[in-house]
RNA sequence: GUGGCCAUAGCUCAGUUGGUUAGAGUGCCAGGUUGUGGCCCUGGAGGUCGAGGGUUCAAAUCCCCCUGGCCACCCCA
């Protein structure tokens, strides 16, 4: 009683009960949805080389500068849990001499990312993102497809209602064009600006245009898109169209720059109303076509998203109807210890079936038993006592509406099957 | 990393200007009822009042600090 006992750490949560088949109900319809796609399984390890991300994910961004859990090994190796999947997807696929030839080479991964930020609803230390990754492949066409799994993807999660936004952040050298123009603009305005944006003007330009007070000059300012040469326009324009012909709606907003330092060309977001702040995203992406060499990797252009899985599940929670996945539909009890070997029996042969079923042969009341039931959701009792031994049969009970019959096993089986798929 | 609100039983919450044994509802357990749960009755368990320190004759209550949660920033998923 002296010691205290140990909590979670802050930032993580536990996925107890119900919370646990919400998560997992979220990352298996990612996994169809992109398997249908094509998309192949990539699992890459939860830690890596903290260069990793130092190079990919980028030195000036916050999620490596203030974010990322960063440690040594007892080998005295500079490691840090990941912050997010690409990097390391692009790591193991452009490296391997297997599949980095394969074009164009479709991934999909999932699992927990891990960022040293303040915690919030719908943010926290360790939280799970699903994401599809397209290598070797520079095509609007691929972006689009990108786009299009996602999509897919929040249809079948039953979310309705999300904005793509869409930009262009053109070559390294347009951004980099832009960049300048952005400075140029904005240098003789610094005395105006809040606090936060002479920060940025600074350190890093193209958040400038995230700010909400500084509105006027924001509207004002240059905008990327216009400097953009000829042939990233046109690529932009391919994939605009190529969204409009598979019946996806977006909107173009030049002010989706992306935390991250790898992306070129194609970013996106996507928003959901009720994420709070416009600045709270469902996930995000695009193209980034010099991620590969920085990492010392041949020369592999790419496109991906990430979406994280808390976001999708608060907006699940707010929905009704959605199935929150399976919990044992049936409970076989025996009655007393001479009637086990029979409940036994009755189990294995309900599982055989595919009718999720859990046993009970301890001690105790029944009413507590259909209680226990009650709470965990299963809907379906099936007795096993001294007169159903005898009989070969079992008793079925109904818990929702209270009825019973004695039944022969293969009927109350049949039964069951056949009310698990209405 | 900055600012604000908050923390009492498993859960939802009372708790008077600081006052002696911290309560209610609900849930849980046992019995009334030997193999049948929604009502009723009886009894029971369950609290370091988030942690630590301070003020005081006396702290759930006032002060400090820490931890954790939520919200708004920063930023992202």
């Amino acid at each position: 009683m002296s010691t205290p006992a140990i909590a979670a750490p802050r930032g993580t949560r536990d996925y107890l009960d119900g919370d646990g088949a919400a998560l997992l109900s979220c990352i298996d319809i990612h996994r169809r949805v992109s398997s249908l796609f094509g998309y192949r399984h990539v699992i890459t390890p939860i830690f890596e080389a903290a260069e990793l991300f130092e190079r990919g994910t980028g030195t000036g961004t916050d999620v490596v500068e203030k974010e990322m859990y960063s440690f040594t090994d007892r080998g005295n190796r500079a490691l840090a849990l990941r912050p997010e999947g690409t990097p390391g997807v692009i790591r193991a696929l452009a490296a391997d001499p297997a599949v980095r030839d394969i074009r164009p080479y479709r991934a999909q991964y999932d699992g927990p990312m891990f960022r040293y930020d303040r915690p919030q609803k719908g943010r926290y230390r360790e939280f799970h993102q699903v994401g599809v990754e397209v290598l070797g492949v520079r095509d609007p066409n691929i972006d689009v497809e990108v786009l299009h799994v996602a999509w897919e993807t929040f249809s079948a999660l039953g979310i309705g209602n999300v904005d793509i936004r869409l930009n262009s952040l053109g070559s390294r050298e347009d951004r980099l064009h832009y960049r300048d123009e952005l400075v140029a603009y904005y240098t003789p305005l610094r005395d105006e600006l809040c606090e936060d944006c002479r920060r940025r003007l600074d350190t890093n330009p193209l958040r400038l245009l995230d700010c909400k007070t500084d509105a006027r000059h924001v509207a004002a300012a240059p905008i990327l898109l216009d400097g953009l040469a000829a042939d990233t326009r046109t690529y932009f324009h391919d994939v605009q169209e190529g969204l409009r012909a598979e019946g996806i709606p977006f909107t173009v907003d030049p002010r989706i720059v992306r935390g991250l330092d790898y992306y070129c060309d194609t970013t996106f977001e996507f928003w959901h109303s009720s994420l709070n702040g416009a600045q709270n995203a469902l996930g995000g992406g695009g193209r980034y076509d010099g991620l590969a060499e920085v990492l010392g990797l041949p020369h592999t252009p790419g496109v991906g998203y990430a979406l994280g899985v808390e976001r999708l599940m608060v907006i699940r929670s707010e929905l009704e109807g959605i199935q929150q996945g399976l919990s044992p539909s049936v409970l076989v009890i025996a009655l007393d210890a001479e009637s086990v070997k029979h409940a036994r029996t009755c189990a294995t042969a309900l599982r055989a079936a595919s009718v999720p079923t859990a046993l009970d042969v301890a001690k105790g009341k029944l009413d507590r038993k259909f209680r226990w039931c009650e709470r965990m959701g299963v809907s379906w009792c099936i007795m096993c006592g001294e007169d159903e031994v005898r009989d070969g049969q079992v008793t079925l009970r109904n818990l929702q509406d209270r009825t019973q019959e004695r039944l022969d096993m293969d009927a109350c089986i049949a039964r069951l099957a056949a009310s698990r798929e209405e």
